[in-house]
DNA sequence: AGCACGCCGACT
DNA sequence: GTCGGCGTGCTC
């Protein structure tokens, strides 16, 4: 290196407070190497953090830079092209570049740095210290200075004085978040004829030895399995130098390279988007709509344009709502392409997540699927993405950095010069809007792959079954139907948009509600082991339900409103006989109990599987004759704009779960308003008519997706501070510049207007192009954000806001 | 986030 | 007179 010359890397520092939101100079000491996107460790005041180098540059003065202090890696953890995507990230959500990066980095790759306090081993330290409780504590656990406190006041100013005096000293301490899995592995150090030799001159005297000896000529090394060769028998033939012991970076077992599954014939619609979609393909970077009815094959055309990707050269990145229940789609894309797909979700370890991602920034695989943030995997060389059920809200991250995988995945497939395909039964207006608008291609799947007609859906009114005296949550039809699917060894499902046993529990005397004492919302009803119980689904609180009301004192208190919990015990009251499976957010938070659900209807093991959305997405239960949905009212009333659109798609897919094999399928809708026309549209599989009508009244209303709506939400404790929050954020967009461009609505409490004692008040922006009003919006989050850290408080900016309240 | 600096009320 | 409240500024 020519002297004078220095190298400055370009950090940017791991942390959430605002300040760190640029780059800080560090001089590269001239024996060190570092790149961008490797992970450094640097001082940061008087504290140490670990940064990731973004950019080096060469100065001839290094002037009074602080120094990098460590170079985790040899290999950058970040592309060029996720970096670039950080700083998208940034200028489209209005998040900070650390933020961004931890959003793109898993948890994996974090490196802890610590300050912790040792004993000063060069110091004399007189005995009476030596010997007191404190410093034993200290030399046996090395604590951080928050434990200290941790302890007392006065024991964390003794320690400060010890390092005053030279006792004990500060050290900083440096880990990976997970470490490599490393194996003892034994390796032969002489020639095979050698090992031979030996091992039989030891065959008499030293059985053990001999016969590692003679695996080794065979295998040259092995993993050494302790309990067949202990350290007895290895440590005479390390020291006779006929073996080495060797740490071995060890990966988990992937499936077997098995890419000889089956491809069947695609059917003639199939063949034909496959056909448009690989042409669209080759000419680079574009977006796809492909509209396939539920069972139509969508997965099957993803498959085929995948292998036209790999084949390639190429990378395919597909994303689904929700991996952990999908994983019939992950068994069928390993059965497809083997050990080059990478799974990334949030069922994996550290250590298995890292793994997954380390192999695709290295290449060997090259099909990752994943749920929302597999978005920010290493792809190198992007040919395809796939977008699959694109109108799920799961898309949409509801925590900061409130990215939307649809949007990066477009932005990176732009970046790569590669084709998108969004696949839906039921388009999102967005999407279909932008195939009108030409920015997207539309292709159709029109029928079933099973070349049978989508199942009939009929709508049951409930008034009527109210008028003929059936009391019932079960019409005399569903019934009907139930009894005669299940006498005929086939399956029903049995949807129903709640979890719980009841909705809320009312008074019918004086109609009072029972509240959560912490949340502004009512407490579900559960059912417990020792009988009813009132949960909170926001903070957890729970209380036992009992028949006095705490308003009017009356004893009327009942539970009020279905759930998932109650269909159940409905069916086995009225057919004790029935096999009965509840799938819902209860009965599957368990690590393994979803599959097991799952595998357990697949094998017949029930008649009837009742539960909540999560039955609507993917499944294929090919024994499936009858989907009965049992109040469809509960969808129809959610307040936002979007609730005609979500309870259509959710209607389509879980009629979409009945017939799918070779029977016949049915659909009954339970509702009191039969009329309304998500429910009519569904009835008949008119997606089309739907989305004129859906469009017409967004545009009228000027909606999404004829704008865009962000949502600046404050909390803390304290109500007068959120609220102040909320109305200091208004008045800076009032009179701001772009004050023309934006419709601020008044500054309110946000739908639930408290959660575990938090207050939250937000603002909601309308507004047409985000380019425009976002310098203005995002200084007057920061400043309002700065604020109310400081207070105590938090305070998010949700751009492009899929929810409001 | 932490921490230092700086300007106004209740205390030995 | 001071000790300490938390508003404000700074971190390569």
């Amino acid at each position: 290196m020519t002297a004078g010359i220095t190298r400055v890397a370009e950090v940017v520092v791991e942390g959430t407070a605002l300040f760190l939101d640029k780059r800080f100079d560090y001089a590269v000491p001239p024996d060190v190497d570092v790149a961008p996107g490797v992970r450094v460790v640097v001082p940061m005041r008087d504290s140490v953090r670990s940064g990731i180098v973004w950019a080096v540059r060469e100065v001839a003065e290094a002037g009074r830079l602080r120094a990098v202090m460590r170079v985790m890696d040899r290999v950058p953890v970040l592309t060029p092209h996720q970096m670039r995507m950080a700083e998208w990230l940034c200028d489209r959500y209005g998040a900070t570049l650390p933020e961004a990066v931890s959003a793109i980095l898993p948890g994996a790759f974090r490196v802890r740095v610590r300050k912790v306090l040792v004993p000063n081993d060069g110091a004399q330290v007189p005995d009476d210290v030596k010997t007191s409780a404190l410093f034993r504590w200290i030399a046996e656990s090395g604590p951080e200075w928050s434990e200290v406190r941790a302890r007392s006041k006065a024991d964390e100013r003794t320690a400060r004085a010890w390092v005053g005096a030279g006792f004990v000293r500060e050290e900083i301490r440096v880990d990976e978040a997970v470490g490599e899995k490393r194996r003892a592995y034994l390796v032969a150090r002489a020639p095979d004829e050698v090992l031979r030799r030996e091992a039989e001159s030891r065959r008499r005297r030293a059985r053990r030895q001999s016969d590692l000896l003679q695996q080794l000529a065979e295998a040259g090394e092995m993993m050494w399995d302790r309990r067949a060769f202990p350290p007895s028998s290895v440590a005479p033939l390390v020291e006779a130098e006929l073996l080495a012991i060797a740490e071995r970076r060890v990966t988990r077992a992937h499936p077997p390279r098995n890419e000889d599954a089956a491809w069947p014939e695609l059917t003639p619609y199939q063949a034909s988007a496959v056909r448009a979609l690989t042409e669209m393909a080759r000419q680079g970077h574009g977006v796809a709509l492909l509209h396939g009815v539920t069972g139509s094959g969508k997965t099957e055309v993803y498959m085929h344009l995948i292998r036209a990707a790999i084949e390639g050269g190429g990378q395919a990145l597909v994303l689904v709502p929700e991996i952990a229940l999908t994983p019939q789609l992950v068994q069928r894309f390993e059965r497809r392409f083997g050990g080059r797909v990478a799974v990334l979700h949030s069922g994996l370890s550290l250590g298995e997540r890292r793994e997954e991602w380390t192999r695709v920034l290295d290449g060997d695989a090259n099909v990752v699927i994943g749920a929302r943030s597999a978005v920010f995997a290493p792809m190198r060389d992007l040919r395809l993405v796939v977008i699959d059920e694109e109108h799920e809200p799961s898309y949409k991250q509801e925590d900061a950095p409130h990215y939307d995988a649809r949007e990066v995945a477009m932005w990176r497939a732009r970046e790569a010069g590669a084709l998108v395909v969004l696949g839906s039964a039921t388009p999102s207006v967005a999407s279909m809007l932008r195939v009108e608008q030409g920015d997207a291609r539309l292709v159709s799947l029109p029928v079933r792959a099973n070349q049978r007609p989508l199942p009939p859906v009929d709508v049951i009114d409930m008034r009527e079954e109210l008028r003929a005296g059936n009391r019932s949550i079960f019409s005399r039809r569903l019934a009907e139907e139930l009894e005669r699917t299940v006498s005929e060894g086939m399956q029903a499902i049995l949807f129903l948009n709640r979890r719980g046993y009841a909705h809320a529990a009312l008074c019918r005397a004086c109609g009072h509600s029972m509240e959560c004492p912490r949340c502004d919302i009512h407490l579900t009803v559960h059912r417990k082991a020792e009988g009813h119980a009132l949960v909170c689904h926001y903070c957890g609180h729970e209380e036992p339900l009992v028949r006095r009301c705490p308003a009017c004192g009356e004893e009327a208190l009942v539970p009020y409103g279905l759930g998932t919990e109650q269909v159940e015990q409905h069916l086995l009251r009225t057919w004790p006989a029935m096999r009965v499976l509840r799938m819902d957010w209860d009965t599957t938070r368990r690590k393994g109990a979803l599959e097991s659900i799952i595998e357990r209807f697949q094998r017949g093991e029930a008649d009837v599987l009742v539960g909540t959305q999560m039955i609507a997405k993917g499944l294929d239960f090919p024994r499936v004759r009858l989907v009965g949905v049992v109040a469809a009212d509960a969808m129809l009333t959610l307040p936002d704009y979007r609730a005609n659109e979500r309870a259509f798609q959710l209607l389509t897919q879980v009629a979409g779960r009945a017939g799918r094999a070779d029977t016949d399928g049915i659909t009954l809708i339970q509702t009191y308003q039969p009329g309304h026309r998500a429910i009519q549209a569904a009835r008949s599989h008119d997606y089309r008519a739907f989305y004129e009508r859906e469009r017409e009244s967004r545009e009228f209303f000027r909606y999404p997706p004829f704008c865009e709506l962000a949502v600046f939400l404050a909390s803390h404790a304290e109500e007068r501070l959120a609220r102040g929050a909320a109305a200091r954020f208004e008045r800076e967009l009032a009179r701001s510049a772009s004050a023309a461009s934006l419709t601020v609505l008044p500054a309110g409490p946000s739908g639930i207007r408290r959660i575990d004692n938090v207050y939250r008040y937000q603002v909601v922006m309308k507004y047409a192009s985000w380019q425009d009003v976002k310098e203005d919006v995002v200084r007057a989050y920061r400043l309002v954000k700065e604020k109310m850290n400081r207070l105590g408080g938090s305070a998010v900016l949700d751009v492009n806001a899929q929810r409001i309240g």
